[in-house]
DNA sequence: GACTTTGCTTGACACTTGTCAAGAAATCTC
DNA sequence: GAGATTTCTTGACAAGTGTCAAGCAAAGTC
């Protein structure tokens, strides 16, 4: 588990009861689940402290008093995040018998989180950009990208296993090849949000079996 | 060739004499080129029109003179980057004469660009993923995408020509997938310049043959 | 050389931003 | 319930933003 918490947020003297702390935690992701949603509809660049507090039930001073600034509270969100969304095939790798169940189920859960939570992906997209520019950003967003890694890593080594075989990408290149091909939907789906999804799970289809050598 | 002129801009009265509209034209280009070197610099988000005045000749007044306002700015700014990126490949696709040496032209063109121009390509998945948000921008973005995604076709349908074969991909799952090699090494390239070139390479070199059926 | 058009500079405007501080309100402690 | 502590609200601040307009300089026109 990561302990979110640990951040470089201002740690106000806690109080003495042991409720507190767990308090003030809650109030953080409460405000990190708002912060992100106002983040997934806006982008990076224009979200502000206002318009987070705006879109939450707290005012924009509630902000200052939970994190020290703007970065810590974008990288507590970027953490908070992190911990949610690189388990989400997990289920799916486990329980599949077979190389077809494990990719259908696969493109399945692709196509539902493309679709479910596209403001999610996007903002993803768009701190990995913002991480170029801005350095603060890059040790977290290094830390997810190195998760979402393992997660495909995961499939990849599965999918070859219940194909008897094994895969013939090593773990950064499938996954850079599977996330453009992601990335190329989530750009998409702002255009034709309808065709996006069959689009992908077309191609990524197409991809996995190139992905390991024939059995 | 496209005419980045016919932008939304101004377009103040014309004077009467030809060389005046020519004039107006490479003042445009000239604050589009600075503009560019401090978009891909700094990033979309952090960049101001009078931050693109500072680092050029001119003063923050003159950007008004020649375009409407900053999204008339940024778009021609980015129309203005597509007629210089799309083609970068063409004279290695030309002139190979063999899939091997295709290959190699290609990965180290590729390579070659990455290093050389990292702030464009910073700049350009930066703007990408901003017309995700930013509607105004969509249209640009798509058009750049289709061009870069015909380069990498006409690669792929090069080099499996000269082996003898063909694509064993349709063209925008070619793209993403080649795409998704270069983000990846362009976001590694902030944090070890040294060693994402070579990374590029491998992983490049590793999938092109899976792109087209064996011979 | 006067006059008009074009090109550019300067300074201002309305607005938004992150940040902070003073104090009200709520909560806890005894 | 009084007093202390935590939590939150409100209003303000300086800095930075896009935009524009008034006026100066330069170039072209007759």
């Amino acid at each position: 588990m990561v302990r979110v918490s640990s951040a470089s947020a201002a740690e106000p003297s806690r109080p003495a009861r042991v409720s507190g702390i767990d308090k003030i935690e809650r109030r953080r992701v409460a405000l990190a689940e708002s912060a992100l949603k106002t983040l997934g509809e806006l982008g990076y660049a224009r979200t502000s402290l206002r318009e987070i507090a705006n879109n939450s039930e707290f005012t924009h001073g509630v902000v200052h008093y939970y994190f020290r600034d703007k970065v810590d509270l974008i990288s507590y969100c970027v953490r908070y995040y992190k911990t949610k969304c690189a388990q989400r095939y997990d289920e799916v790798v486990e329980t599949a018998g077979s190389a077809e169940e494990l990719a259908a189920g696969f493109l399945s859960k692709m196509a539902q989180t493309l679709v479910e939570e596209t403001p999610m992906h996007r903002l993803w997209y768009d701190l990995r950009a913002q991480s170029m520019f801005e350095e603060q950003l890059r040790p977290d967003v290094a830390a997810i990208d190195q998760l979402l890694e393992e997660m495909i890593w995961r499939i990849l080594t599965r999918y070859a296993d219940l194909s008897g075989t094994e895969p013939a990408v090593d773990a950064p290149t499938a996954y850079a090849l599977v996330d453009g091909l992601f990335e190329q939907a989530v750009v998409n789906y702002a255009a034709d949000p309808a065709g996006a999804r069959d689009l992908l799970t077309g191609r990524v289809e197409q991809v996995l079996p190139k992905l390991v050598y024939s059995a």
